[in-house]
DNA sequence: AATGAATGAGCCTTCATTCAT
DNA sequence: AATGAATGAAGGCTCATTCAT
């Protein structure tokens, strides 16, 4: 029976799993256990062995989700060094090629419905946003002691930006009709780059350049396209 | 019979107005057709006679929500003559006193996640957006031709804003535990500030305060307090 | 709409009547809405119209069927004027051609399997034995007023002539094998006829006669038959 | 492997003392497996394999409960040589103190519901009333060749003294707001008495105190008290 | 116009039973 | 012998919708 003990941890994941996929697809407030269980590849009654309520799944599927987008994240800033560049690191945002970019947002959207009404649910999405503050500040003190950024409280500065990200990413996923991916991009490069330019320090480059943040959407905007 | 085509329209309005509060009371995922018809002074089947479908009365309840909403911002815009004034017009987004913000949030984050799987509350969403992008840019508009602004297109730059406000909002609502009314209405004005900042014409006074953005967010940061 | 404000009621009982047969029939324990609300030609939508739970429904149920059984009783004493006659007259017990006996006990056995875990149906059993120790006091009170029993406390008198009845009627109904209906008329006006010996006073008939209780089972018992 | 037969046993024996003490305290009606194999210290799955069905076990159950309640009433009996001492020895049912007793009442709830049913749970109450009845027409034979009592045939008098008994036992168990234990001790001693009487030879001594039944209730109530 | 009685599909959850290990 | 994972039927309850009045 070496394969019990593990058979927990496998089940669970199958069911998160499924959980994740169909409520994404379906909704939160549409969605059923049986659906749920169908897409594990369980019965009813199996699902409920492991989760005994369909409160007790969501939840565990709603934390499941910030962690995936927490672990997305923090990876996505990994891969860069330069502080400036992990703050900018959140281009997966915009690619809905990447699955657990399209799965993420519907579920997202469900998240943040359910933490408009719901304590239990407000609280993982603020657990979810300090976990990803945290990320920012880092990178914003790395910047501070490298010197390229100055001497601030780095808190309400990574609030500002990861809010811009939301609101931009928002935006973006619900719009597709007028807001392009390139429009997310630029977008969030600009208001991050204005958010930042108070606090980042002037090298001689960067003064030539003037902004010097990736500002691509200045240049677009002096150059209509549509 | 003068009258019945009026008691139509007060007996919808009467509708609408119970169903945007039980549906931000309750969550669209949860309301029903009876927590509405209660609202309304009316019986179920008095609710059926002028929505004759749940589907039909939440879609008339979202178009009226974001028509509301629209409305809010006109008017909010219309208090001022200066352009710049007039994209910093959201203060009202942070007054949980003011019964429609407090009310609205919930709604919007159902009506984000109806638009996130279904194309009619995406569409909704998505016009509502352009009318909102149509004000920003009538005063971006306005600055150009007043030469405040410099020239350029202003739709990307309306679009970048109104993401920014819809982010820092969501953010503001959800993690009251972390973001205080003063951290939104400074960080809006900051990440506005920033992104606008390419795009004003420099004059004497502004180019002495530095951005003159009224970016109190920065001078918060340079003396941290908490 | 003449017939709108008697529906409920007309619906109430007829629900009440269904409750009481499917109950009698299949159980508390094993009885389903559906079994109800068939019996009494609705839906189950319908039946939970009318009593909102399960448990709301047996509660009515219960209460009925005590309001019921003690209408019984207070009609079986009202048959008579003599108190010893009043006393002795419950009859219907043994008669299971009468349809409200035969539903009665199997009601009966759930109601006290009920009242034995659940304060609600105690209480309801309480209060039914309250009102029938009631009529029994009353009765005892008269004997004693027109001199045919001595003074006394009626009150553990009656107590425990209805608890010799339920006694005999439970063994009786239970057994049927072994227990004849003339066993159980006689074994209650012997065991009756005994407990109320010592109160009765001696008419110079009677004080022949010896018992003077209509005590058959002695005379059966001194000529066995079975 | 002498000591499988013997683990069998041990096994049923935990198995019923578990199903004995659930039943009793959730009720037939609700108490489920899992109740019973956890109470015994087993899976559902152990438990199947020593009765394969809830019913079997069920009825393995009862049939012990009426064994043991026998047994009970055996050993009561046995304690007393005096056939009237042996008529009255049921004061353990009014002694919540001993757990047997307070077990008890809610299992013969349970069983008179299912008896009044099912034809074998009435068998087997049936079946146990039979052997209660044999242990009482002992004691009367015994009281006819003894010369206390008149000559007779001993079962109906038998039957109406038990079912005295749990007409009384039965009222004050569910009604112990109104029933206080002396008052089910001195109620059944005033039934019995008084059925006994007619068959009771008259020694000089209770000529003399009448009765001489132990009817301590006649006093009481000659001499009311509350 | 308005009521609310009635329907019935659908959902969550319970639970006896089966079965692989 | 014993476990507990898994099934699936069944039940209580919700709720949008219909319809007679």
């Amino acid at each position: 029976m070496a394969s019990i003990p593990e058979l927990e941890e496998i089940r669970r994941n199958q069911i998160l799993e499924a959980a994740l996929s169909t409520i994404a697809e379906t909704g939160a407030a549409h969605v059923t256990m049986d659906d749920i269980a169908q897409a594990a590849g369980l019965s009813k009654g199996g699902l409920i062995h492991y989760y005994r309520s369909k409160n007790e799944l969501f939840q565990a599927t709603f934390k499941e989700l910030f962690e995936r987008i927490f672990e997305l994240s923090r990876e996505s800033m990994a891969q860069h060094s330069d502080p400036m560049e992990k703050i900018l690191a959140f281009d997966f945002l915009y690619d809905l090629e990447n699955p657990y970019t399209r799965q993420g947002y519907p579920l997202l959207f469900d998240s943040m419905a359910l933490a408009a009404r719901e304590p239990d649910y407000q609280a993982m999405f603020d657990a979810w946003v300090d976990r990803w503050i945290e990320l920012l500040t880092g990178a914003i003190r790395q910047g501070i002691a490298d010197g390229s950024f100055v001497e601030m409280d780095p808190d309400p500065l990574a609030r500002t930006i990861s809010a811009i990200y939301h609101g931009i990413a928002i935006r973006w996923y619900l719009a597709p009709r007028s807001h392009s991916s390139e429009w997310a991009v630029n977008s969030f490069r600009t208001a991050i780059g204005g958010a930042m330019a108070p606090y980042r320090k002037k090298t001689g480059q960067d003064a030539e350049k003037g902004q010097g943040t990736g500002n691509t959407l200045m240049e677009m905007n002096r150059n209509p396209a549509a």
